[in-house]
DNA sequence: ATTATTGTATTAAGTGATTAATACAATAAT
DNA sequence: ATTATTGTATTAATCACTTAATACAATAAT
């Protein structure tokens, strides 16, 4: 479940990236409580500390949010979620063409390896 | 043409990956000379330390080595180059396709995004 | 022969990430 | 009322990365 993190990047980042992907994907659900940041950290297996962090750092972009001594939820605005996704996607997107072009592949030939991937993919291997 | 580096990963690997597509895509040729340590750094903006760390481990995967006192040279192995160049695509494709999956986009789907991203660049957008 | 250029190694200092060990305030649960 | 649970803050220690400042050996250039 956890602890595959690589080496070259905070900790606490790959977190933050991993939770933004369980809310966008809808993993976490809008309204959600989420655990405890003690047990987070356990599920994480890292400290609490880093947990704190990340969830700062969340809640900082207003993906969660905190009720005094009840604990933290997912936030309920499912507008900003879908816009996350939506943000997320096309930055994924954007980021691989970009690698393919400096690796030389223009978009035509990008296409052609995407396309005999899928094709590979759903012949099932 | 330097300096634009992720405060989040090492800059020693980010110039690794930086090299390494340099010479995956042709931009450096097989064979070829490369400039002394001292004068990348400097072209990199970063400690000369910093850039032979990067040369040692591209060296030690074999896409550059070294003559005594003259200097160093990316590999003559143009299959090694051909191999690495179809291994990062394959990563990039791979990687993309996995992320999108986490955020809760099929196959399909993901293709549908992909279409629309290059149709509109067809249209020069 | 001498000089400049090449890669390489060493030592020291500074910075940020991470863990560890606590402690505290507020409130929900008993 | 008391206790347990919640988030949060603090201090210290460790580790890797990075820069800086040198120094050295081998050889190409002069």
């Amino acid at each position: 479940m956890a602890n595959d993190y690589s080496a070259n990047v905070p900790i606490y980042l790959q977190i933050i990236n991993e939770i933004k992907l369980k809310i966008a994907s809808g993993e976490w659900k809008t309204g959600q409580r989420i655990l405890p940041v003690r047990e987070l950290a356990m599920q994480f297996t890292v400290n609490p500390n880093t947990m704190q962090r990340a969830l700062a750092e969340l809640e900082r972009e207003g993906l969660i949010y905190t009720e005094r001594t009840t604990g933290k939820f997912v936030t309920s605005d499912d507008i900003l979620v879908s816009n996350v996704r939506d943000m997320l996607a096309r930055e994924y997107m954007q980021s691989f063409f970009s690698s393919m072009q400096k690796l030389g592949y223009n978009m035509g030939q990008t296409m052609k390896i995407i396309e005999d991937y899928v094709t590979k993919y759903k012949e099932g291997k």
